[in-house]
RNA sequence: GGGUGCGUAGCUCAGGGGGAGAGCGCUUCCCUCACGAGGAAGAGGCCGCAGGUUCGAUUCCUGCCGCACCCACCA
């Protein structure tokens, strides 16, 4: 065994995890209790990040824990397609590289270039998931593309277009014109902007006066087919059935009447562009308004626009605007604020346009999957997020899952050019099922991102096959994710699972945090504040930096990142590193033997370690990861460290070496252990140079509690043994004494074990310790408060500073006196409150006063 | 318009009905034979504001103020 001084994470990750992998421990033993889990499979648009990187270790510690456990653990890896993602990401590259835009290539070749992009970032992608120690069984990894997945994509669009929950119609839908594809509802983002409302007059046809409508959108002017009123407005009773002459345009439209329209807002009069709002669209729908639509697949106006035709949208309003105001139609120009949707892949604005798009029929497939979650057999875990889930499904509308793109799965679609007829089918079809003809064209568009992963959790296990997988493994255990793609995501699967496997798809949905950089924002590429995990595993190792992630998972807010945070935790990997090379240091004459003979520190610790299995099993259980990331510090680094290993230097010399030395390493082994979730790499290192190592800490049992070894008398002896060598140390500080100043200390109170006495000794390095029923008289000249009966014979030393710091808590004590006869003599208190509180007031109180009592006695003695 | 989370040490954050904790930073001391990436001691807090419940609130409830975020067809 040869450890260096320092914890070196490069030399140690490296190893371990191909002889992990080789040795096949993460793939399932197949038998014992299934425990599984499937990835959130990353996009495959570049590096993963940090966000990656925390939800990668949260999923990765609770599988080693429940393989520790003795689970059937599976965790199943995988990477997603990443439709518009991906897309946009291999157009900037073709751009840059090339200087080519998609359609010079054409559909195949371009596909085709996504496709060797994809292979080169699986492997990327996978090798960063190596490198985070991920124990996901590559044997099983999945990608949305892969043919088993899209076979369970055709299936399912198939069996949910036989059922009537997907239908192909005409309806306002969201347009992304730099996408140049529609978008479902989720994937715009709202986003509060300033904005002008713009008030213009519609003349009346064949009269005088005008109606005034005000508008945020006055370009889309070119394409209104009416003017709408509240039917209860009295202003305008006697206007609706008129018509008015549409500016510029020079088109008569009538005013209508419509509930829709709100009275207060603006001047009560709403122009209608049916093609270009959805509001519009209904009203339009209502009255059988006709369509107009002003706008090309790039926003601009086309056609139907006259004198504004390939203005695009800004510069059609800008002209408009300008028409507007000098032909004497716009009245004013006012200042409001509301929100605009954006593409959540390119940031440009939406444009609403009608089209002919496949959705999904949403309420009837939710019932199932709003029920299982409003009776907890889904459960999410922080709970709030149920409520968000429920919110969004009680009001779930249809998606909308055709895309204008060329990578992604196709459609099953096609559609008979000699009939017309439209065949859906999971097979590619040799001929119409009605005419006969060979002449079939697939539909052009392809399925939203969102459709295959939707399928996840029993599309990776083999379905539609019935595989063993799926039937041993689905459904899966709990999934781990962030609040962001709830809807996105973790909706739909529910729904799918239920729909297509009868069945939950998981039991536990755990929520984690986004991570956001120090100050709080968002990280990016475009605000460069990313810290890419791979870069700091390098830096710091990757254990550290696993267990930074995992403490600063608490349940709740966000995560502000800032790099500092892993510098701390690489210090903690340093501090496990040297206590086990302190211990392997004296391990000479080891062998391993019953704990027995078991001295006061052996208990204290054993007990305390005891505690610490107790608290991050539990913490574990309830996906506390901080809490349980924290206890394991706490102990090793304050107990363990500061506390046993310093007296352990004392009994290793001496009869109990051979004690210390298997408490020392039944203190390490049970450590490690809970610590492997965590860090792992460092764990098995440091496992493996133990006497009492087995094959891989990775399966390796977890930790059980053993009662019998909890001793509470000695924990609170002990307690107290750290609260004197506490003291003692303060008032030598504070004194400034040296620190073999031979010291005698007098304790006021019961006396301690002969053992407790010399660890107290040595670990306040003093010279003899008495216990006395009062104060000692003259030659006492200091006293600490923290423990309330301790005197230091300080002889020789200068007063001053005793009697002020005797002042100091003479005048606290009074203050504690006071505050406890007032809690007395309140009758209040005494009639409520409870047997031992008012005992314990009591116990203060007199406790105060007798110190009270003996502080100013030897204030009295020194001066 | 509805909803959620957060306001605790200089900074970043845990915690949680009974005179508040950590890391970093700061001050003083220590080359103690695992670790100076260390050890010892310390300074530093109206626990956002105002009410309520309670014997007792930083903690629970209500309202408010600030900061984030989510949802919503506010032309």
């Amino acid at each position: 065994m040869d450890l260096g001084t320092r914890y070196t994470p490069e030399q140690i990750e490296k190893k371990w995890y191909a002889r992990w992998v080789e040795k096949g421990y993460f793939t399932p033993k197949g038998s014992g209790r299934p425990f599984v889990v499937v990835i959130p499979p990353p996009n495959i648009t570049g590096r993963i990040h940090m966000g990656h990187a925390l939800n990668i270790t949260l999923q990765d510690i609770l599988v080693r824990y429940k393989r520790m456990c003795g689970f059937d653990t599976l965790w199943v890896p995988g990477e997603d397609h990443a439709g518009i993602a991906t897309q946009n990401a291999v157009e900037r590259f073709l751009e840059e590289t090339q200087g080519k835009r998609r359609e010079e290539l054409g559909r195949d070749r371009f596909v085709e270039l996504v496709w060797q992009w994809a292979r080169k970032y699986r492997t990327e992608i996978r090798q960063q998931i190596e490198t985070l120690g991920a124990s996901v069984d590559w044997t099983r990894e999945r990608f949305t593309l892969d043919e088993g997945l899209s076979s369970a994509v055709r299936k399912v669009f198939v069996e949910l277009y036989r059922k009537g929950l997907i239908y192909k119609g005409k309806y306002m839908v969201n347009w992304c014109p730099r996408c140049k594809t529609v978008l479902s509802d989720e994937e715009v983002e709202h986003e509060e902007s300033k904005a002008k409302l713009y008030y213009v007059k519609y003349p009346l046809c064949g009269e005088d006066g005008y109606i005034a409508v005000a508008t945020t959108r006055p370009e889309t002017m070119l394409g209104d087919t009416a003017v709408a009123v509240n039917p209860k407005d009295e202003r305008y009773k006697q206007l609706v059935g008129k018509r008015v002459v549409l500016p510029l345009v020079n088109k008569e439209i009538p005013i209508i009447a419509d509930e829709y329209v709100d009275p207060e807002f603006g001047t009560g009069a709403v122009k209608i562009t049916p093609s270009h709002d959805p509001n519009d669209f209904e009203v339009a729908k209502r009255h059988n308004l006709s369509f107009v639509d002003i706008f090309d697949d790039e926003a601009k106006v086309n056609e139907n626009g006259g004198v504004y035709r390939g203005l695009d949208r800004y510069k059609a309003r800008e002209k408009i605007v300008q028409d507007l105001e000098a032909n004497g139609y716009l009245l004013k120009i006012e200042d409001i604020s509301h929100a605009v949707g954006h593409c959540y892949r390119c940031e440009s604005m939406i444009e609403p346009r009608v089209m002919d798009q496949w959705f999904v029929s949403m309420k009837p497939l939710a019932k199932k999957a709003i029920e299982a979650v409003e009776t907890d057999q889904v459960r999410f875990v922080p709970a709030r997020w149920k409520k968000v889930y429920l919110h969004w499904m009680y009001n779930v509308r249809d998606w909308c899952i055709s895309r204008q793109l060329w990578w992604g799965h196709r459609i099953p679609v096609w559609y008979c050019d000699s009939c017309g007829e439209t065949i859906v089918s999971e097979k590619d079809p040799a001929q119409c099922p009605k005419c006969g003809s060979k002449s079939l064209t697939q539909d052009e568009d392809v399925l939203d991102t969102w459709f295959s992963s939707a399928l996840w959790p029993f599309s990776t296990l083999g379905w539609p096959e019935k595989t063993t997988d799926l039937e041993k493994y689905y459904p899966t255990s709990v999934l781990v994710t962030g609040f962001d793609i709830i809807f996105f995501w973790v909706a739909r699967m529910i729904v799918m699972g239920y729909e297509f496997m009868q069945e939950k798809p998981f039991t536990d949905v755990y929520i984690h945090q986004l991570i956001r950089d120090k100050y709080g924002r968002k990280m990016s590429k475009s605000l460069g504040n990313g810290i890419d995990p791979i870069d700091m595993s390098v830096k710091y190792g990757m254990d550290p930096v696993r267990f930074t992630l995992a403490i600063l998972a608490a349940q709740g807010s966000d995560i502000k990142l800032d790099e500092r945070y892993f510098d701390t935790y690489r210090k903690f990997a340093n501090k496990i590193w040297n206590a086990t090379r302190f211990a392997l240091i004296n391990l000479e004459g080891y062998e391993e033997k019953q704990l027995e003979g078991l001295s006061l520190a052996d208990k204290w610790i054993l007990t305390r370690l005891q505690r610490t299995v107790n608290t991050v099993t539990q913490a574990l259980e309830d996906y506390e990861f901080n809490v349980a990331a924290r206890s394991i510090y706490e102990f090793f680094w304050n107990e363990f460290c500061d506390w046993y290993i310093e007296s352990a230097k004392i009994t290793l010399n001496g009869e109990a070496r051979l004690t210390t030395q298997n408490v020392l390493v039944r203190v390490l082994d049970t450590s490690l252990r809970l610590l492997h979730p965590f860090m792992p790499f460092l764990a098995e290192e440091l496992w493996q140079n133990l006497p009492v190592a087995g094959e891989s800490i990775t399966v390796a049992s977890w930790p059980k509690i053993d009662e019998m070894i909890i001793d509470d008398t000695a924990e609170k002896e002990f307690e107290k043994i750290m609260q004197i060598v506490r003291g003692i140390r303060n008032v030598r500080a504070e004194l400034n004494m040296p620190i073999k100043s031979g010291s005698k200390i007098y304790v006021v109170g019961q006396s301690l074990s002969k053992e407790a006495e010399s660890l107290i000794k040595h670990l306040a390095n003093v010279d003899s310790i008495e216990f006395v029923s009062k104060k000692p008289t003259s030659s006492a000249t200091a006293y600490f408060d923290e423990l309330q009966h301790i005197y230091v014979d300080t002889t020789g030393m200068d007063l001053t500073v005793e009697i002020n710091r005797l002042e100091k808590n003479i005048e606290k004590l009074s203050k504690e006196r006071e505050w406890q006869m007032k809690k007395l003599s309140d009758k209040s208190f005494l009639s409520h409150a409870s047997q031992e509180a008012v005992e314990e007031a009591r116990g203060k109180l007199s406790q105060a006063e007798a110190r009270l009592k003996v502080l100013r006695q030897i204030l009295e003695d020194l001066r």
